[in-house]
DNA sequence: CTTGCCTATGCAACGAGTTGCATAGAGGAT
DNA sequence: ATCCTCTATGCAACTCGTTGCATAGGCAAG
């Protein structure tokens, strides 16, 4: 399990509230890593029972007090040994693709619909990362001297923009593929 | 949840026993939708006390007896259900794009080893798929004329070259990153 | 002849992830 | 006035996924 980690990432990086951490995993980290605030929030906890942050109450005005989250030196020794550890497959789980497939076992029309708007969702987000990349590091709003750490955050992101890619890339073969079935099978070739 | 859709996919492809499933579940299916015997055994039994899959007994020599299964029509009527509702979003989790991050926080030489081992993983993979590529679609023996079902596989392992081809050209974007951090450091620049 | 691997199925316990609900004050919209 | 949204945290119940273990016969290698 790495979601500790994720959340140990997150806190190096910038300290903050449960919340907050939800936030970031609706949006940055959640591009590779999601969590709901029902897990952060228990992790968290158990995370501060086991001493690997710490916290502050923080008062706000006109907001409900928080508990502000950075790292102790236990959590960032744990950290250490975990990216010490060999990176394991990843387990992937794309519905997409079984729907692909069982579209041999059913009417493909609707598929192609649903992937058209699939399609608009990972434009839309290519869109978004190439602006996130304009505004943070190749804009002229963008430190000219980056550290390690906006380095590695801008390779992470790049990583997002080749897959988006790549995948818009896919979609339009699959679609093409799914029409080219479909006149196949109007055409009274209902080869399945 | 969709390992009962992946199942019944799979089943409709070509029915089997449980274990036949697991070891497609370990190789083309497994490559995106992973799962363990545990999780098939008991998923089809819930599956066959629902009317989904069809059991029958088979015994064999030299080998324990195995339960073949296949999809009875309710099953196919769930399949077809399932295959008209929305695509939703995957929920990722990368490892990789976690320990990057957080290796601005740590010593990158080991994640650089790590790196490159991962590299090698995929390379392998992407040389297993073009093998599998030539051998069922695009050599000579292969169907001339494809039907539905294999032009979906087709279109589905076309994704995974694609990804694995992106997901190389991308570590070596990571490794040129991690390298350029180390050497900044050994410079007596710990910039973070 | 014993150790280990392959086929084939399964139980039990645990840990991780999801969903629904609850609280509670501040602010804006209708 | 009332409803909705945002900040902020949390419980409880449930499902899903993982890990370790168990059985059991056949086969091959040492």
């Amino acid at each position: 399990m790495a979601l500790e980690h994720a959340i140990l990432v997150s806190l190096l990086e910038k300290p903050g509230s449960g919340y907050e951490l939800a936030r970031r995993f609706d949006r940055s980290i959640g591009y590779f890593w999601t969590a709901t605030h029902q897990q952060i929030y228990r992790v968290l906890k158990r995370m501060e029972s086991d001493g690997w942050v710490e916290v502050r109450e923080v008062s706000q005005q006109g907001k409900p007090d928080k508990k502000h989250y950075s790292v102790a030196p236990p959590g960032r020794s744990v950290l250490s040994a975990w990216l010490h550890e060999p990176i394991e497959p990843e387990s992937v789980r794309h519905d997409l693709a079984v729907k692909i497939r069982g579209a041999a076992f059913d009417d493909p029309s609707d598929l192609i619909r649903q992937v058209e708007r699939y399609q608009q969702i990972h434009s839309e987000r290519l869109t978004h990362y190439l602006a996130g990349e304009q505004r943070d590091f190749t804009g002229p709003e963008a430190p000219a001297e980056p550290d390690a750490m906006q380095e590695l955050q801008h390779v992470v992101l790049r990583g997002g923009i080749a897959y988006e890619r790549m995948t818009l890339a896919w979609l339009d073969d699959v679609l093409a593929t799914l029409h080219r079935i479909r006149a196949a099978r109007a055409d009274g070739r209902p080869d399945c």
